[in-house]
This record gives structure tokens, C-alpha cells and sequence, in this order.
DNA sequence: CGGTTAAGGTGACCTACATCACATCTTAGG
DNA sequence: CCTAAGATGTGATGTAGGTCACCTTAACCG
């Protein structure tokens, strides 16, 4: 399925846009292709742009001082991913973007973001909608932090991603889990 | 200050609104006084409205199968709160709400949002603002939380708010820190 | 004003997870 | 096809924070 297919069945489903409106809204997209390992956005660096994932899987982490790296987000396809702090407050990143594997995504800048918004009601009330449920996941995912051990949340990772458990090492899972990768693995071994 | 001015000036803040916009919008508020302790939201009822806090304190919590309790957020004023995903989904409510102190506050029902949101574009692009604050506040929250020991926490916490001091007993403050009691009044005595 | 309940502190002990060290095994490049 | 780097498993040991038990002090209410 093209780019263009994929965006436009997701924005269906959660907006009324005539097929001229999302023309023009798609217009405002980018699309850009990147290897596994690349780089999108880098902490400490200028953010311009959110993603959606057309195909293949990035992550949005955090490094501390320690060199230990915590991952806020695997990025699969239909998602969106960017430093948002960063991108709405015009400040440096404080998370990276890189890609797990090869990936496609549409590029949306912030200019082009609030340009479409201000000028289609329906897309800010797109945006509106898209932006609340990333609150609510991650309100879920706080909360199964403070009330769950590691192994539940593996399980319920697993249960939302399948896909994630031969895609990506475990090592990352462990990141994204908050844990070190040897306590992940004595779950199950050992 | 009166409800109806501590709205205009946080809106003020994040949108364009006419005096007459402005007027209509808050007509579709309610106000509500609750006690402290009572509750405005409970674990597996309906919700249908969101509150922005006047004056006093609230609290949205979780509490799980071994009765223990997970504090999600302290609303202090010109702060949002409800269980949102509930709210939107129409689903039942998964977290409670209830009262620090007494609170005085602006209760919005959920089709008075839609309806304002579709009726003025510029609330739309208020809410959607707002909402984004909030998802950013919250993977923050997260990040913290996996990057950051208990004492760290603790004083990042005071340092936000330094009223929460004073005003919200200790239990309370580690059920949102997600330790026990125990271990908080430890960092500083012992 | 007296009694009940909430808030807070602290000792003893337990447990989940971290850290370090090292041993495979797999895989992508040159 | 070979080799270095990445991915994974596992033992030994350390530690932050949990749990339980009990005590003191403060606050609220009939």
C-alpha cells in the first residue's frame, strides 16, 4: 500500500475530509525513506518535524548521563513520533529518533502542522483527537509502571506488539521496559 | 478572583478568543463546591464531564486489587482534570477523583466540549494545545520515573510544587512517587 | 474534654532487580 | 568464508526499596 493510502485510512477513521481536503492536507507531507541505525533527531539538536510511520519501526529514547538508555516509544506504522516538547516549544530535544529497522515515513513540519490546522477545522480537530490518545496511552503506561512488575509488562508489551517480540533485540525491550537486559532475560531462563 | 476571571486568564494565555467568544465558552461551564474528601469521579462509574480546578486541591488515583493506591496527578488550580480515557472512549472510569481540600471548580461535560470545539475553531485549537501539555508532562513524568531514584523525585516534585508540602500528607505524596511511606520518611530522618 | 483516628517515624527482615564478569552463539561486512 | 561486533544466557554478589510491627504525636469530633 502507497504512503499516501496509508495516511489517508488512518485520518478516515478519525476525521471527515472530503477527498479535496485531505489532498491538500497531504500535500503539507514529505515522504522520506531511512536505513536501520539512522538517526532522525538527535538530543540536544533542533526539532522541526513529526513522523508517521508508513513502514518499519523506529524508537524515540532518552540517554542520562550514565550512558543508560530508556525508550519512551517504539514507533511502529501509524504512529507518529518527534520530540514534541521540543517541537512545540522551540527548544533542543531532550529524546532522539532512530530507526530499528529500514522504515518510510511522512514528514510533517511544525509550520505545516499549525498552517493546516488553522486553515481546516477538521484536521485541528484531527490533531485534537490523535494528541489525546497518545496522553491516555501514556497515562496507561505510567500507571502499569507504578502497579506491575516486569514481567507483566512484558507480557502486556507482547500482547499490544506482537510483531516486536522477533523484531527488535532484546536488549531495547529491557530499555523500553525499564530493566536491565539480564533480568529480562532470567524471566524466562534461569 | 472569581471562576469566571481565572478561566479568561488561563485561556488568555493559549488562545484568541473575543470578549463575546470568550462569554459563550464559559457559559457552557458549570460550577461545582465539593468538601474535602468527597468524590467527584469513583473507579467503574460513567464520566461525563471534565473539571478545571478553581481553588484547592484535587487528586486522581488508581487503587488495585491489594487495596494499594496510585496517585496519577495532585490538580492544583487552573489544572485539568477527569479520567480522560473514560471521558472520550465513553467507557467506564478506571480511576477515581476525589477532594485534597475543599475545591471550587469549573465542570465541563463532555458534549459541551464537543459542541464548543466544533462551534469555535479557536477553542479546538485551545484544547488541542492544552491536551499536548499535558501528553508532554506526562512522558516526563515517565522518564523520570525510569531515570531517576526515589530522593530525586521527591525533590523535583517540591520544587514543581511547594505548596504540596505543606498542604498533602506524606502518604500521599509517596502514593504518587510510587514507593511506600516508609521508604519516603526515610530519606530524610533515619 | 476525652477518645478515636490519621499522620508520621523507625527497627528488623525480605525480595526484586542491578551490576559485573564471563561464556556462547549469531550475523553482517569485507 | 572469516572475523568482529552484536545478541543472549547465567553465576555471584550488592542494594534500594518493600513489608510488617509497633510507637508517638497531632487533629478532629461528639
Amino acid at each position: 500500500m502507497k504512503a499516501k493510502e496509508v495516511l489517508k485510512d488512518y485520518v478516515a477513521k478519525n476525521a471527515t475530509l472530503t477527498d479535496e481536503q485531505f489532498e491538500y492536507f497531504f500535500s503539507h507531507f514529505e515522504l522520506q525513506n531511512f536505513k536501520k541505525g539512522q538517526v532522525i533527531i538527535s538530543q540536544g539538536s533542533i526539532v522541526d518535524s513529526e513522523y508517521f510511520v508508513i513502514s518499519g519501526c523506529l524508537k524515540s529514547f532518552f540517554i542520562n548521563e550514565e550512558l543508560k538508555m530508556f525508550i519512551l516509544q517504539f514507533a511502529m506504522p501509524n504512529w507518529w513520533a518527534s520530540d514534541f516538547e521540543a517541537l512545540y516549544n522551540h527548544t533542543k530535544a531532550s529524546t532522539s529518533l532512530d530507526c530499528i529497522t529500514d522504515a518510510e515515513v511522512l514528514c510533517l513540519s511544525n509550520a505545516n502542522r499549525e498552517k493546516i490546522c488553522s486553515e481546516i477545522h477538521a484536521v485541528e480537530s484531527f490533531f485534537r483527537w490523535r494528541t489525546n490518545k497518545g496522553y491516555v496511552a501514556s497515562q496507561k503506561r505510567l500507571l502499569s509502571f507504578m502497579n506491575n512488575n516486569v514481567k507483566f509488562r512484558y507480557e502486556e508489551l507482547l500482547n499490544l506488539y506482537p510483531q516486536l517480540y522477533n523484531l527488535v533485540p532484546k536488549n531495547l525491550i529491557a530499555a523500553y521496559l525499564g530493566v536491565s537486559r539480564e533480568t529480562l532475560s532470567r524471566l524466562y531462563h534461569t
